[in-house]
This record gives C-alpha cells, structure tokens and sequence, in this order.
DNA sequence: CGCTGCATTGAAGGCGGTCAAACTGCGTGG
DNA sequence: CCACGCAGTTTGACCGCCTTCAATGCAGCG
C-alpha cells in the first residue's frame, strides 16, 4: 500500500527494508474517497496524517466571494497532510480529484518514529520541506511567468513527479482534473486558461484529450516553462 | 544571539531552558551582512544553516527576463534556510534587504540534534512547516485577491511575525524595503505597486515613511486583506 | 430525448504592465 | 553653501493580458 511513498522517499535517499516496515506498520488503516470529496475538512484538527495511495487530490482555500485557489497538487505517494503533524489545526481544506485511495498514519504512530527513528523523521521532514519548494516555484511562475509560461510549468512539474511514482508511460499520464479546477490552480479564469491551453496544443507541444496528457515536445515544454526540475530534489544522497 | 529564535519558538510550545542551551550551543559562529548582499547563494550547498538574528532578508529567484520574484520575507528568529538541511542545494538565493546580523548553525549539529532531541528536531521541523503554511497564504493571495488585498495581506502578516519577535511598538514597525523589493514580492510592477499603496495610505489604514509603518485601522487592514492569522500557528501547545 | 457537466468561442471592459518623465531627499564634493 | 548625482518615489499616458458575461457546442447518461 505504501509502494509509491517508498518510491517517493527512496528517490531521495536510500531506505532500508528495515525502516519500510517500520512505515508499513505506521500507516494501517485505509480508505477510499470519490472525486469532489474532502479528504480533510479545514479548521479541522486531524490526530492522523493522510498518505495518498493513488488519485489526484488538491489543497484549497475558498474566499469570501467565492473564488477558490488551489495551493498544492498532490498525487499517488504524497502525504497530503504530513505538515497537520506539526500544524495540528488545518488551515485549509483537501479535495479529492479524481477517486482516491488513502491510508492514514495516526500522529501518535508518527511521534514514535521521530522519538526512534532520527533517518526516517528527516526524511519524512524532507517531504514536508519538498512541498514548500514547490510552493516557491508556484509563487515565481504566478509572480513573474506569463499564463503560457505558467501553465507549462505545471504540466513539466506533474510529467515529472508522476514518473517518479511510475504514473507515467509512453510521454503519457491520466490527468483527471478538469479545466475549470486547473484554472483554481493556476489563479486565472476558466476562460483564459482555456485559451492558453489552445496556444500550447496549437504549438504541438501536448495533446490532452479523454483527461490523458501527451507530452509531444517536452524540449520545448520545459523552455516555454523556465522549467528546471532541480528544486524537486530527485538526487538520491544521504539525508 | 539566539533570543528571537526562541521567542518564535516559544510562541508555539514550551521550550525548556536545557532546549534553549542546547540550541544556544549548536549556533555559534555569527556574522554581518550590509544590505544587497546575498546571505546565501543560488545553487550553493551550504554545510550549515543560517539563522537571522536582526533585520530582513528575502529569498527570491530571478527568471532570464531579469524579472525577479521574492518568495519569501524573513525577520529575526526566522532560519533563513533551515530546509537546506534536508535540501541540501540551494535552489534560490537569499538577500540581505537591510544589514543583517545572522549566526550560523552547522548541519552536523542540526543531525545530531535529529538524534538525540526528537522534541527539537519537531520544533525545527514545525518552523519550516509554518514557512510552507506562508507560501500557500502568499499563493492564494496572489492567485485571488486583488492588489490591494493582496498588499494588506502582508502588511498583516509582517505585522503579526513582527510582534512575536518584539519588533513593534506603539503599532510601528521598521520596515527597509524600498517599493522596488515589495513589488517583487507581490509579483507587481513597482507603479502599479506604489498607486496601490497609495490607496491604503488614502483611506487612513497606515502611514509609511522614514522606513517606519505605523499601523492606523488595523480591523479595516484585516478586513481589506480578508487576513486570519490561523495559518502562522501562534497557539502554545505541545507539539 | 433532454439534461447536465464540461469545453469552446466571442465581445467588451478593467486591472495591472510598460514607458517615460518629474520630483524628492540626501550624501558628496567643489 | 551650492551643485551634482543617485536612489527611491510619484505621476501621467497608453497598451495589453486577463476577467467577466454570455452564448454555443459537445459528449455522456438516465
């Protein structure tokens, strides 16, 4: 049940059969949300951490007037909610994307391994300090990217997280979310992301059609994008 | 030296005054910066990590437009690259915006901190988790709100982090950036910028001069700002 | 067969960007 | 003391990216 985690953690750093059980054994019971649900409810304050099996799911704030804004994607080996751990009351709300498998690993389970387990604990801090890099990237290309620019980024930085979970075949993957939710991804309208995704099509630098992505040209999808995967972190060294 | 790191800590658990010693002793080494310098450089890997004992600094990346994007303010008791210890390569800068006064902490103790002081080592976690928490609020902000909400956002927000560290008074606080640095933090034009600010300065929310905010409304700034200060997790509680 | 969710297209308008110039305060040097 | 330069702030004009509103197309499904 943990494989894409492993898969996720071991890119980074080497993880013993040892401490893989040790994980296996943290994270026990699972679960199985429909697209559109909250896997966590914000203002909530979680006593478990909620390790996505395999699906699409979003963070999210919604505005008073109504507009949403997704803050992170997330899929197949990501906790979607590790920082909870620390943070105890969530301050956002997580969605499910696409049908999602999930298993849960209690904080008190999670607190044992920092107090025994110092490597896994880092590497489990990594993953938290991950998803703030890939924040960073966000805020540079909402900054100072145009839409285009933006859009190509998001789609280099999922080609790849995807292949590090071998969800990725043939310059192939399923991505189910729907143009109106990408738009709440990127902060523009329904309407103009629309249009910016024709431009990239146009450029026969992807298809996306039956919510399936081919990367044609992932040269110049990573040029149009400023895309460079090092804040990703996929070097495998001692942590 | 390690005074405001432990009022930031302190805002969020109890920290034992043997905790305090032991950090106190893993961060020795200090130096000085003036202001435009880089206290750490893009693409570095850096053996230690960077505490800020007084001033601010920024991390930014800057696209090969020349347009730069700041995604990140830090003020003192703020680790400026703790995620570096897990990172390992630097895949941004960070700027000195005022003469800076930092210490240094070396990744071989931060390590041995993971192994022997699980409690610390979550603290330390916790303190790159609430930089990850200001991200996604700087990304919803930018995403969704206007320019206007937008720049009363972080004028909160510093407004907040400031008061933790003992940094205002009075409702004043200093504040060096020149409206050049702020722009690139909003992910504004410095004109758009400075007539945004003006509206905010028009409608009697705050004063800025001489390198001095002076807060005048602040339940109109949080209004404006659509500000709840959740996300920066100041409640005192075992972690 | 009509409903529903999603994608697409067109038109109009505004927020924010770019360019350019003027202004302010301040330190330096003549 | 004044001239000068410099860095930062302010203002005005024009432009364009992106938003909003609205309508149409399209495929799956009860």
């Amino acid at each position: 049940m943990i494989e894409p985690l492993i898969l996720n953690l071991s890119a980074r750093d080497i993880i013993t059969p040892r401490e893989d059980a040790l994980l296996s054994s943290s994270i026990k019971r699972e679960r199985w949300f429909v697209a559109g649900e909250d896997l966590v409810v914000q203002g909530t304050r979680p006593s478990y951490s909620t390790l996505l099996v395999d699906g699409f799911a979003a963070r999210y704030k919604v505005l008073e007037n109504g507009h949403r804004q997704i803050t992170a994607i997330h899929i197949a080996g990501d906790f979607v909610d590790l920082h909870a751990f620390q943070l105890k009351t969530m301050d956002h709300g997580i969605l499910a994307l696409s049908p999602c498998h999930v298993a849960f690993a209690d904080h008190s389970n999670l607190k044992i391994l920092t107090e025994t387990e110092p490597h896994l604990t880092r590497m489990l801090w990594l993953s938290t300090v991950i998803d703030g890099a890939i924040h960073r990237e966000w805020i540079v290309a909402m900054g100072r990217k145009s839409a285009k620019s933006q859009l190509a980024h998001i789609f280099c930085e999922l080609f790849i997280r995807l292949q590090v979970v071998q969800r990725v075949s043939d310059q192939c993957f399923i991505f189910p979310l729907s143009q109106a939710v990408l738009a709440d991804v990127l902060g523009l309208s329904l309407v103009h992301l629309n249009k910016t995704l024709q431009k990239l099509r146009q450029e026969d630098v992807l298809t996306w059609s039956n919510r399936v992505i081919t990367i044609i040209d992932w040269k110049k999808l990573q040029d149009v994008a400023e895309f460079d995967q090092a804040y990703l972190n996929l070097t495998r060294e001692p942590r």
